[in-house]
DNA sequence: ATTTTTGGTTAAATAAGGTTAAGTAGAAGG
DNA sequence: CCTTCTACTTAACCTTATTTAACCAAAAAT
């Protein structure tokens, strides 16, 4: 697959903003800009970034704030903080947030982008893997074919329908992160209305079934919010 | 592992030379310290370092130079560069140079250290970082995954749910610091409304009653503020 | 000292989701 | 055109998490 890469981007300086979001585009990244920490966190599950810049200085909620709660939520997340100040403290403070890079302003556009681009390879070669093998993946103890929607264990297949696939899929390109249950309905179903929602729960429980032969593979249920896939 | 991690570092200047080696000793890491780029590559196969660190500008052999050979035998190495050249095409330099990470002359220990520690965190392989704890801390007497939710003692696991699990994290990320109500309420509510205000009673209440079995661990009330998390 | 506020505790009510089974629509095959 | 199969949807009933409420205890405030 070659879709653009990701990036969600907190400023709150238009101006600068604007131009750091055309030099990231121009650059082939899909880039979401908010000016505000506030809604960070919903946008980031909505958006499933690869990789999030954040400006320290935010109007209600700080950088350092939203950088925790994107870490505690996706602990793989990049996460590349941009600020005014340089003291070391808050240098060390960006990392103790989770941050994987700190950059001083006024910044060079071209270093931010070799930035981005270092931090993706480094975090990307791990996650990359599941592409490899003619879309073979392995599940825990299964094996799954993301083209054939093969399910194998033991000598056992079962093949999935798309709509069993396509929520398995989420979850495989969303290990150990949250994935919002809106989210999910949206993707799969286009809406989130009621009926929708009680259809997932359904596919839910099939996925559930499928998998248990490996109980280290859980769906765990954050209620109110989505959902996590775990693999020992 | 509890082997120390090892750092390769190349520095012509003695003086400074010194003063990053034995930081970086006290810190724990064991360090390699070489004044010439020249014999750099034969050292780094002989020491087999989990990190480089190199300066730019050596006597004999440029960092660059070092670096392209080190990466060229083995790719996934982390390097960071430290140099007086601040030069935007000197950072781009040191990231086509293979570099991870490029600090600018002077700069902080902590800095470096912080640095030097995110990087062996970011390339430290998944497989390897899941053997040891994978997302688990220890809570006195209490071993906690932040991402499984599952707080366990003498082999007792209990699953925590979402809020649950979101208050303790407050709690953990301001260990000895006091945590305000109206923080957690609008971190964990969104607002602080009274019905919110009663909930959290609620929770505060269940997160005693499951940590209760470590009396060294205590939630302490200060009545008109907000909470003190402490572990004796 | 007693009234008011703030938080602790327990239980009931509600909402969210889990599970299973029955219903429906569309494709495949006759 | 009608069956049959299948994936998907809707529905019914059950379980669990979260919210609301009621009643208490301990500080603060009067």
């Amino acid at each position: 697959m070659s879709q653009k890469r990701k990036i969600l981007y907190v400023e709150d300086e238009p101006f600068l903003g604007k131009i750091v979001k055309e030099s990231l585009e121009s650059r082939g990244f899909l880039v979401r800009m908010l000016t505000d920490g506030m809604d960070a966190l919903h946008e980031f599950r909505a958006f499933q970034p690869d990789i999030c810049v954040l400006d320290i200085m935010l109007p209600t909620k700080d950088g350092y704030t939203v950088g925790q709660e994107i870490k505690a939520d996706t602990p793989e997340m990049p996460i590349i903080f941009l600020t005014a100040k340089s003291q070391t403290e808050d240098v060390l403070k960006g990392f103790q947030s989770g941050g994987n890079d700190y950059m001083r302003k006024p910044f060079s556009l071209e270093e931010l982008i070799v930035r981005i681009e270092n931090l993706l390879e480094l975090t990307q070669s791990k996650s990359l893997k599941k592409k490899e093998n003619g879309g073979a993946v392995s599940i825990g103890k299964y094996s799954y074919d993301l083209i054939k929607y093969e399910l194998i264990i033991d000598d056992q297949i079962r093949k999935l329908s798309h709509r069993e696939a396509e929520l398995l899929r989420l979850f495989l390109e969303n290990q150990e992160g949250i994935v919002e249950r809106k989210f999910i309905l949206k993707t799969l179903w286009g809406d989130d209305s009621f009926f929708n929602s009680r259809n997932l729960d359904v596919y839910i429980t099939k996925l559930r079934g499928y998998l248990k032969k490996d109980p280290g593979i859980q769906i765990i249920t954050l209620k109110g919010v989505g959902y996590r896939f775990v693999i020992d």
